[in-house]
DNA sequence: ACAAAAGTGTTAACACTACACCCATGG
DNA sequence: CCATGGGTGTAGTGTTAACACTTTTGT
């Protein structure tokens, strides 16, 4: 293994696919992510996922982190890599290497985003007809998020630091697409021991006010690394 | 999203953990990995991952079965993208990006492959003080192997195209390092519906013959891709 | 016939679901 | 005091784990 020599047209961008829970057409929250317009070819005027070149001292995670930045002005309360997408002929200018991160954003922070005429927000499931292959990535996070909501405690990363039992429900409800018994979703999280109340309750509701909970742990992810996957 | 114009000096490799079930101590099969000695700085005269760098025009996937062949001589039955590397300190001698792959190979192929003074099979749990940062891949790939082989149908990657229950519990077994009910392992299997019946038997046992079994689809992975993640 | 492995049956413990019901608060 | 959501109890159902047991072969 020495330097290489002759691959040095492979380009290195990262991508990030951000999610933040929005509210949808009647009183429910949906999946949302901000899409980019392409000004330049290829793919002029399409939407696309924010993204860039890795600069050189860059971890591809702080590349993630930056992207998001630059597009939300948000910093992400999570951030794991979901996939290296590396076909040579995605894209129709050279050889682009995309590291693909997936970020979730508090709801009430993706509410102040920066929105504009090259920045929009959508729902995450009608995201189609995007530049690249970034429906099919689009696509692949939404799985990842809808599986993964249903073993690992994710869904505090759309939440603030304390919530009540049903604002953690809606997330869920809105991430699976489906209506969770308040009873039974209380003791499934209850069980897992990631949430523990504060002891506060949240007032100006308009009935009986909830207890709050606070996340246990910075809640991280299974496997052998810390918090969103291997450091990159 | 123009050509990249300062960070040509981002180097694409793939290394490939391969595993497959070979012989341990005492009559029992413990997960294996092939390594390869280093002949170059850095990390010279120390073991590591296959792997190389990605040629112009292969795609990622093309590039892990690649080194793959390379090493063992042999095809996976399995290939999947584990993760990405690219910490901009993690080679003393430039900025290195590399595309991991896990590899499945069949038992009875992997005792043909190659082994010689610079390639060794190594039992994947003693695989320590490896060049770069590939302790941690391999403990990430095992890991990743450990928790997807109790939901996703990878086992029979390590088999024949036919074999029997016990065979498929003792992959089972090797895997998870830990002794499995004969008949639950059976039930749970057969509820899976993910292997069915040849009609024929094993003979030349000692015993009893046991039927023999075959997968019924090629056993592929989750999600929203086909078998092996998405294509590269 | 015996040993050993293949394969089946049974049961208790546990987890999950649906839904009935009580509690607490704002209006 | 009523409407509404917060929160608890419970019975029915499905799944899992442990292990006793029967079957089938080679020796």
């Amino acid at each position: 293994m020495s330097q290489p020599a002759d691959q040095r047209e492979i380009s290195v961008a990262v991508s990030t696919v951000i999610l933040a829970l929005l509210p949808g057409a009647c009183g429910t929250r949906r999946v949302h992510l901000p899409l980019v317009r392409r000004t330049r070819q290829p793919f002029q005027d399409r939407w696309a996922l924010p993204g860039g070149w890795v600069c050189p001292d860059e971890s591809l995670s702080d590349a993630g982190r930056r992207t998001l930045a630059e597009t939300t002005g948000l910093r992400p309360s999570y951030l794991e890599q979901l996939y290296t997408f590396g076909r040579p002929d995605r894209s129709p200018t050279g050889r682009v290497l995309t590291v693909v991160y997936s970020a979730l954003v508090r709801s009430h922070e993706a509410a102040a985003a920066t929105e504009g005429e090259n920045v929009r927000w959508c729902a995450a499931d009608d995201a189609t007809g995007l530049a690249f292959d970034h429906d099919e990535i689009v696509r692949y996070a939404l799985w990842r998020l809808r599986t993964k909501v249903e073993y690992a405690s994710i869904a505090l990363h759309f939440l603030d630091e304390t919530f009540s039992m049903a604002q953690l429900r809606e997330v869920h409800e809105a991430v699976l697409q489906r209506p969770l018994d308040p009873a039974n979703f209380r003791r499934h999280v209850e069980a897992t021991g990631t949430i523990v109340p504060t002891g506060e309750r949240l007032t100006g509701t308009r009935h009986r006010p909830p207890r709050l909970y606070r996340a246990l742990v910075p809640a991280g992810s299974p496997g052998p690394f810390a918090v969103a996957g291997p450091p990159s």
